[in-house]
RNA sequence: GGUCCCAUCGUCUAGCGGCUAGGACAUCAGGUUCUCAUCCUGAAAACCGGAGUUCGAUUCUCCGUGGGAUCACCA
C-alpha cells in the first residue's frame, strides 16, 4: 500500500473511432502529452471500439493523421507505418475489439465473486420501467428484477439461447470518494449509482468495464478526461474495488463550451472537429496554442499568450487546470491563426497553402501548373501579399479575385475625390510611363514600392487611387505597388490602358 | 426530477486576505495610410447575492441564486 517508489507516469488517450476528432479531445490529448513528457512517462493510444454499430472505416488511420498533424507523438498503441496500421508496445492489443476474451474473463470473475449478475430484461421492459420512474419523479435506475433469479433458471435460460447482459451489483449505502486533481474530493453515495451493464448482449463490454480493465492492465497512472465523465467515475471506482485494484489518479478537465448557449460544444455548433479546422486552413501551431489555453493558463502574472508546442510542454502544469468550462471563441482562434500565418516563413507557408491554392484556382477556372515556374512564382507573389491579411488558408484568393480574373471597371471608381477626367487620365499616363520603363528584372516588390511612392510625391492619393482602381477594379484591395507586382508588367499596363479608354474613349 | 460540478470585464483569463482588480480577443475613439488589412495609442468594460470568520474579504466558510454535466446493451 505504501509506495515509496514513484510510479511511472503512463497516460492514455482513448478515443472511439467515430471518424473525426473532437477539438476537445485534442485538448485532452495535448494535456496528456505535456504531462507525460514532463514526467518522463508514456502516452498510450487505445482504440475504444466497443460499439460495433458505430464502426467507421478508416477512422483509426484518420486519427493517426490528425495526431501527426498536431505534432503529438505517442509511445504505444497503433501507428501508421507506410500507410498500414501497426501496433507497438508491451500491453497490447491496443484495440478493444481485439480484447474481448480478456473482458469476458474479468466479467466471469466478478460474477463468481457475486459482484455482478446476469440480466435478461428486454430493452422494452427497461424503457417502460424508466418511463414509470420518470413519471413518479424517481431517478431512473434498474430495479434489480434479475438479481432475484435462481442459478438453475439462469442456466436454463442461457441454454435456451436467451439474450442476456451482465450488470455490476453496486453495493448500497456506501460513500465513494473521487480524489480529483482539478476538483479535489468529490463524494457520491452508492445509492444513486445504477447497476450498470458491463457486458452487452453481443458479448462486447461497455465502456465502463473496458476502461477499468484496460487502464489497469495497461498500468495507466493518470486519467485525464472531460468533466462529463465525472458522474460515472464512482462506477469505475467501485469496479476497481471489486477487482481489488488500486485506482489511478483522476483529472477531470473543464468542458469546452459553445459561444451561444454555453453548452457542451457539439457538432451542431458548427465546426468542432480537428479535421474541420485542418480543412479550413488553420495551422496546427495556432490550434494547439489556442486550445491549450482553454481551461488552463500558466498564471504567475504571465501575460504572454503565444507559445510554441515545446514552450507549452515546458510550462504546462496539471495543477493550474481550471474547474469551470471555457467558451470556444472562434473569433479569437481566427486572430491567433492570422498571427501565425503572418509570421510564418513564406516558402514553408507556400507548401501548406498549396492545396488551398489549387482549390481556389479550380473554383475560378484558372489553369495552374505547380510544376511550372511562372505559375509558382505568380502564386508565390499572391501569397506574399495576402500573407499578412489571411485569417485562414482557405481564404486564399477570395478577397482578391482580380489577381486571377479579368476585371470589370467602373469609371466613377477611377476618380480620386473631385479630380477631373483629364487629371485622372494624366495620373494613369504617368503610371504607364513609369511602369513601362521598368524592365522585367527590376519588377520587384521593393523597387515598385520605391519608384511608385517617389512618383506619387506629396499628393499620393491623386496618383495611387486611380492606379489601384485601374489595376483591381475594386474599392478595397492591397496597395497598387503590390497589385502591380503580382499582376506583372504586361497585365498592369494593359489594365491601365483599359482604364484610360474608359475615361476618354478614343 | 435525482446526483454531481462550476461562478472575476461580452469572451479567454491574472489574482492564491490589504492591488488605482492586470493582460488578450471583441467593441469604441484616434494615429500611420490612396482604399482595405496590418501596425501603434487610448477609452469603455468584471469580482452573482446574503450572512459569517477577520482589523480587513474578489480571495476562506455556509446559505441562496444562476449556469452546466450526467442519469443507455454510446463512448
Amino acid at each position: 500500500m505504501i509506495d515509496h517508489i514513484k510510479k511511472e507516469v503512463r497516460v492514455r488517450m482513448a478515443p472511439s473511432p467515430t471518424g473525426f476528432m473532437h477539438i476537445g479531445t485534442l485538448r485532452t490529448v495535448l494535456y496528456d502529452y505535456f504531462f507525460a513528457r514532463q514526467n518522463g512517462g508514456k502516452l498510450v493510444l487505445r482504440v475504444e471500439d466497443t460499439d460495433q454499430s458505430r464502426e467507421v472505416g478508416g477512422a483509426v488511420e484518420n486519427l493517426l493523421r490528425v495526431l501527426d498533424w498536431s505534432g503529438i507523438v505517442h509511445d504505444e498503441g497503433p501507428f501508421l507505418v507506410s500507410d498500414r496500421i501497426e501496433e507497438r508496445g508491451d500491453y497490447g492489443p491496443y484495440t478493444q475489439s481485439k480484447r474481448l476474451s480478456i473482458y469476458q474473463k474479468y466479467v466471469g470473475q466478478l460474477i463468481d465473486a457475486g459482484h455482478a449478475y446476469y440480466c435478461f430484461c428486454t430493452v422494452e421492459r427497461l424503457d417502460t420501467m424508466r418511463q414509470k420512474q420518470q413519471k413518479m419523479k424517481q431517478p431512473p435506475m434498474y430495479d434489480r428484477t434479475c438479481l432475484q433469479l435462481e442459478l438453475a433458471e439462469i442456466l436454463e435460460r442461457i441454454d435456451a439461447g436467451e439474450k442476456y447482459v451482465v450488470r455490476m451489483k453496486v453495493p448500497r449505502g456506501k460513500e465513494i470518494i473521487v480524489e480529483d486533481v482539478v476538483r479535489g474530493r468529490v463524494s457520491f453515495s452508492t445509492n444513486t449509482v445504477d447497476d450498470q451493464v458491463i457486458l452487452k448482449s453481443d458479448g462486447f463490454p461497455t465502456y465502463h468495464l473496458a476502461v477499468v480493465v484496460d487502464d489497469h492492465l495497461m498500468k495507466i497512472s493518470h486519467i485525464l478526461r472531460g468533466e462529463e465523465w465525472l458522474p460515472s467515475t464512482p462506477k469505475h471506482i467501485i469496479l476497481y474495488e471489486m477487482f481489488g485494484w488500486e485506482n489511478p489518479v483522476f483529472a477531470h478537465l473543464p468542458l469546452l463550451l459553445s459561444s451561444d448557449g454555453k453548452k457542451k460544444l457539439s457538432k451542431r455548433d458548427g465546426d468542432v472537429s480537428v479535421e474541420d479546422f485542418m480543412a479550413e486552413g488553420y495551422l496546427p501551431e495556432a490550434i494547439v496554442n489556442f486550445v491549450a489555453f482553454l481551461g488552463w493558463n500558466p498564471g504567475g502574472g504571465q501575460t504572454q499568450e503565444i507559445y510554441s508546442m515545446p514552450a507549452l510542454q515546458e510550462i504546462f502544469s496539471l495543477e493550474k487546470v481550471h474547474k469551470s468550462g471555457a467558451v470556444f471563441d472562434r473569433v479569437k482562434l481566427g486572430k491567433i491563426n492570422a498571427h501565425y500565418i503572418k509570421n510564418y516563413d513564406t516558402e514553408a507557408l507556400f507548401e501548406l497553402a498549396m492545396p488551398f491554392m489549387k482549390k481556389f484556382c479550380d473554383r475560378v477556372n484558372m489553369q495552374m501548373d505547380f510544376e511550372r515556374i511562372q505559375d509558382r512564382d505568380f502564386l508565390m507573389r499572391v501569397l506574399t501579399v495576402e500573407q499578412e491579411r489571411l485569417m485562414k488558408l482557405a481564404d486564399f484568393g477570395v478577397e482578391n479575385p482580380f489577381f486571377f480574373e479579368d476585371i470589370v471597371l467602373e469609371k466613377e471608381l477611377l476618380v480620386w475625390k473631385d479630380a477631373t477626367d483629364i487629371q485622372t487620365t494624366q495620373m494613369l499616363t504617368k503610371a504607364e510611363e513609369v511602369l513601362g520603363k521598368i524592365d522585367e528584372d527590376h519588377w520587384t516588390r521593393v523597387y515598385l514600392q520605391e519608384i511608385l511612392m517617389e512618383t506619387a510625391g506629396e499628393d499620393r492619393g491623386s496618383f495611387l487611387w486611380p492606379l489601384r482602381a485601374a489595376l483591381t477594379g475594386e474599392k478595397r484591395s492591397p496597395s497598387p505597388m503590390d497589385c502591380a507586382w503580382v499582376l506583372g508588367k504586361d497585365t498592369s499596363l494593359a489594365r491601365i490602358g483599359n482604364a484610360k479608354l474608359l475615361i476618354i474613349p478614343s
